[in-house]
DNA sequence: ATGAAAGCGCTAACAA
DNA sequence: TTGTTAGCGCTTTCAT
């Protein structure tokens, strides 16, 4: 039963040494050359690993008016997408904060609630990840936040987003190539511009190519497999009516979902569908068949966005929105369609 | 341009309602009933919503000597395993404290560098993820600790560990079954005596039943996956000229390596090769072939890691370590041995 | 029921 | 170069 242990504090160290705390601090700081005596320095740091001496960050940050951390939040730390812009912003911020993640309670989406406790917290900066529309709606900002995967900037909030432009033609390109004809899309219903946006750059995108995208909209609000499973098989008698020969998924577990229903089903894929996901996990060219991806460049996002928070909190100017590429990776879930399309009339 | 906009403190509030900061804060800490007057509390609590007062946690934490967060260590963030983990955890943990995930600088595994971050963050507690051998030895914790899959008790450190007693019986039941007769282990190296006791696990229930462990050992010290693919390019030729006809990989990504250089070279999962991974991520079944997983409970093991320590900071006693079952689940990759297995001796 | 006051451990002026 | 001092915003006795 050992005692409490009083925690060496600064003081301690002083007395030791015959100084004055504020000598301490500075040698503790790094900022003690020029204003420290050599023999000083050297006294006290000695006196440092003798008593085992360490910062409390926590006075430290109260004394100074600086903050330790930055926030994460994401729908949902088991999402592989978040683990690399997670791992991403660590890279970025790593020297300068630590990083907390705001664990939403219960497996549902970020809510009020994860976002209050973020703001309870005291932090530096805030990144908020693909965050739903709802909450941005009456979202103050108390202190700098960033946006990852908003689809653009919201109130003021910047924004680091994935270009999908480039990305996003040269699927066309590569599914009309392969004969497809009409083609639908299966989004994660987060902020409403950003999902338009990416239908609509699909949509487009198909256009120009005489080929169309379904107008049987589906947009799942939880971000699993299951979710998305139960959405297809919802849905795929409709889309097969209508002719629709490949499906595009808005978020790579998605893809997995629509995979699981198929192989349920014994829906053939590739071949009587193509499928399509978003993201690009490491396990896209493990799985059967091999998926065809948008490669969201989730790591390199995360950096952005770190680089983007530190920016904000050193400067205090909002940092530029940023767009990085995303791009096309053609594997063995995207084949010709087994039965030959006809060409589409424009789509509404 | 807007001003800096000092924050409201509890003071601001004192003196709008006309009453003393200690009533502000017994109201903002929940301990008012019976202490404050009930007008006082409602003027209060008028007062903070309409002046947009938060509690100062980093104020709040100096002075009454608690911390405000718990730290999370693990190798790599991005590896599933311990994404489910820090799930878990965050379900315990949510409403206690928040959670700071460090993240190791540089891709590498963490090591005293990062320890050494959490240390100085003033956490209320700590987790540490499959932390290594060498990182255990000088670990000297400065607050309530626990270790998570370090394979037990390391210096009066509790550890919550899966237990796989009753899955590597099962799976030596299912290769002898199927007609193995030796399988070899693609081990990840840590803390020494997990390492050598998931080996020896396996290696007495194998021989129980009439097979062996090989003694090639290949232990990865990197916890990816084109690590373990170089690893069993090299070593598969010795295995196979020993007679191997099963690898069980300590990592499921170690078993995504083996598939790929499978796939590189042309050896038939299953058939010329059953593959068994350890974890059972959520892909696990979609890859091809789907995989054969000793299931280690991740989510489980960090909700108990959660609970073990929310224990130890309330109570300050040592909790006990724990054990967490797993569980076999066998899928595809796993077949009868293309050729018949002689029948082996006993190994060493 | 309420408020004054003494810190928590540190930082940053300011004096010396 | 050094020490003294006044806080940072809150919690917590302890009087009143």
């Amino acid at each position: 039963m050992r005692e409490p242990a009083r925690r060496v504090t600064a003081r301690d160290v002083a007395a030791d040494v015959g100084c004055s705390v504020s000598s301490v601090s500075l040698v503790v700081s790094g900022k003690a050359d020029g204003r420290v005596r050599q023999e000083t320095q050297d006294a006290i740091h000695e006196a440092i690993a003798r008593l085992g001496y360490r910062l409390n960050t926590t006075a430290s940050a109260l004394a100074s008016g600086t903050s330790l951390g930055v926030g994460f939040l994401s729908p949902d730390p088991t999402n592989p997408f978040f683990s690399m812009v997670l791992d991403g912003l660590g890279d970025a911020l790593a020297d300068h904060f630590a990083l907390s993640v705001l664990v939403p309670t219960g497996g549902a989406d970020y809510d009020r609630g994860t976002v209050r406790r973020a703001l309870a917290g005291d932090f530096a900066g805030l990144v908020l990840a693909s965050p739903s529309e709802r909450l941005l709606d009456d979202f103050v900002p108390t202190c700098p936040t960033i946006l990852l995967d908003a689809g653009g900037p919201v109130n003021d909030l910047a924004s680091i987003d994935v270009d999908l432009g480039q990305a996003l033609s040269e699927l066309a390109a590569h599914l009309t190539g392969l004969g497809h004809r009409r083609i639908a899309y299966l989004g994660f219903r987060r902020e409403k511009a950003s999902v338009q946006g990416r239908r609509h750059q699909l949509a487009s995108a198909l256009q120009q190519r005489g080929a169309v995208l379904d107008p049987t909209t589906v947009e799942i609000t939880e971000l699993t497999e299951s979710a998305a499973q139960a959405a297809f098989t919802d849905t795929w008698p409709v889309w097969r009516a209508n002719g629709v020969s490949a499906i595009v998924c808005g978020d790579e577990l998605f893809a997995y979902g629509v995979l699981r229903s198929c192989r349920a089903q014994g829906i053939r894929v590739p071949g009587e569908l193509s499928l399509v996901g978003f993201d690009n996990l490491p396990y896209s060219s493990l799985i059967d068949p091999p998926l065809t991806s948008v490669d969201l460049s989730a790591r390199l996002l995360g950096r952005t966005a770190g680089e983007a928070l530190l920016d904000l909190v050193s400067t205090g100017r909002p940092p530029a929105s940023h767009r990085v590429p995303a791009t096309l990776v053609v594997r063995g879930s995207t084949a010709a369609p087994a039965t030959p399309q006809a060409p589409q009339a424009i789509a509404r």
